[in-house]
DNA sequence: TATGAATGAGGTTTCATTCAT
DNA sequence: CATGAATGAAACCTCATTCAT
């Protein structure tokens, strides 16, 4: 993950992988099929990481708001502990080909189907104004997906304080209304 | 542009190139000097459709808010005129290293930063909420920039229209606040 | 050594060393990091043979001529045992550059500053007349080095007897000059 | 001829030798045939200037001694007034390939030939000791041949000295014989 | 006389992968 | 479990040369 991350996967060789563990390249094969296997695993969990804890607050108990607040901190905290992963999972898509690529676009289909679900309970409940559920799922996730380009474990925020603002900013947007105060 | 966008810049060989234009694979390198200078020319454009109109903007007249609701649609309006050339944008800044890679980074860190100041004079003047505008200012981008994951030319909104959504989500939120209703 | 020799470092291509040792030209790279590597190895085995014998010669006990006559001996001796090796070490610095190029430069002047400071103490003890040891020492290579125009292993004359000529030229010159006879 | 010396044939491409000259590419082949061409201009031209004056020698009055002393001037004399040249002449005799080589290669054996003429006479008549005369001529010209390793026109040696330290060095070697005093 | 676009072969090197040991 | 030699395709790029204009 840190090579992919770090240097990209088509600039990631076989070699350096094997550099990195410790084995020479020929030996690395015992534990992988292919090169674009290995990055198809890092898909997979990330896939997994973000799917998981989702599907439980999707469907669990809860306003439309609260539910989608806990789904932001949900994913931003997979991305900030996996700040790794996620890079990949965000930059490497149209590395993958056939079959791999199409597995990968479903699981990113029905995670952000999920979000979808929530913004469409919460307008049909009043919750939320009148919107595009698919564009603004989408733009919700790209809102929160920015963190990869800054985001470091050792900065001032932490990951709770993150997710907040965002879900503030998503909420209540960046205007100064007087009239809503905080609240959630 | 058509190939880095559909392939990947690693994906898409010399060969590939040569091909779609007409030409052998030595021919090319009349126009070009190496592959990567043309990447980096895309990168060039891009940068240079972006901040093009973000700095009149960002110096003329008008409230914050006019400021960013101008600057989202400018930047929308890019995105959606120069689809593959944002996605290359968008996508392979590692694919270029060194000089390359530190031009476009300049060049990207100018962009946001306008986008920080009109944030902050919208703070400044009462007329946004106390904002962190650095994570802000990428939030709002990695929001528009969402666009590239689904937008096509021959799809039902209009570059307008979906640039009005995006400035409604970044002003008012998505909640149903009664209080406030619509205007701009 | 075989191909450089016979078509020179630039006309012998990769194909032509894979084809010689039975490799595809892909799997000689295990054994090289680039083709001037491998030039550059058969420079660094060309001074290492050059020099190994010359310096005892130059620490060594004897008079300057004596001393002479064996560096002239060794000289000849590695030219006709390794008679490829030279050829390419005197054809073909030029195909080297950066440091490659300064580090067999700076072995070259070593050995040729052996060859001075045994003309130096010659000078200095009286054997030989006052001479310009810089460029005397380099008229000697210069001869010897012409060995590798016509010198062939299956020839008439052996490495000693060619030895022997050469400093009989350089000690005696070419006149017939009855007053000294012979002795060495 | 200063591209050639500097870079080598093989490392200057014929874009190097255009924009020496101003002119295009293309251009070029108007004046020559092939880049081949042009180096066996320069060999052409080698050739007579060396051949030129020393037949003249070879076939004029004076003793051996006289002749050979000629032409060592001679030939150190061309060898400083063209020092590109002649070091192309020197370094560069592999790069010519079929016809060309043997034509250059036949030019430098008539060249050799005449040294070669000029020390049987010395030998025949008792100037100078029996000699193996081929050897002695390439020895010799290899002894004057190192100057293209180190003359430069401002240093501080002018070509007539050069050329008399090593008539001297052919005539009477380096050895300090008080019994023949200089003389020529 | 000069251009410059175009060629096409060939250059060196990298790479993911295989496999006998 | 590990090696490392070997593969062979493909990568990017350079080059001498040609030719219509």
């Amino acid at each position: 993950m840190r090579l992919f991350q770090q240097k990209g996967f088509h600039a990631t060789s076989v070699q350096d992988l094997a550099d990195a563990v410790g084995l020479q390249k020929g030996s690395l094969y015992h534990y992988i099929n292919s090169k674009e296997e290995l990055l198809l695993r890092i898909f997979d969990l990330a896939t997994a990481s973000l799917a998981g804890r989702l599907e439980e607050i999707a469907r669990g108990p809860g306003s439309a708001r609260q539910k989608l607040t806990q789904a932001i901190r949900s994913h931003v905290a997979v991305l900030t502990e996996n700040l790794g992963m996620v890079t990949i999972f965000v930059r490497e898509v149209h590395a993958l080909a056939g079959e791999h690529l199409e597995r990968v676009r479903a699981g990113r289909k029905r995670y952000t189907a999920l979000f979808e679900r929530i913004l469409e309970e919460g307008v049909a409940g009043g919750e939320f104004r009148p919107l595009d559920v698919k564009i603004t799922a989408l733009a919700i996730l790209g809102l929160c997906d920015s963190l990869h380009r800054w985001y470091s474990p050792s900065g001032r925020l932490h990951s709770a304080e993150i997710a907040d603002a965002f879900a503030d900013m998503v909420f209540r947007g960046i205007l100064n209304s007087p009239g809503e105060a905080g609240g959630r």
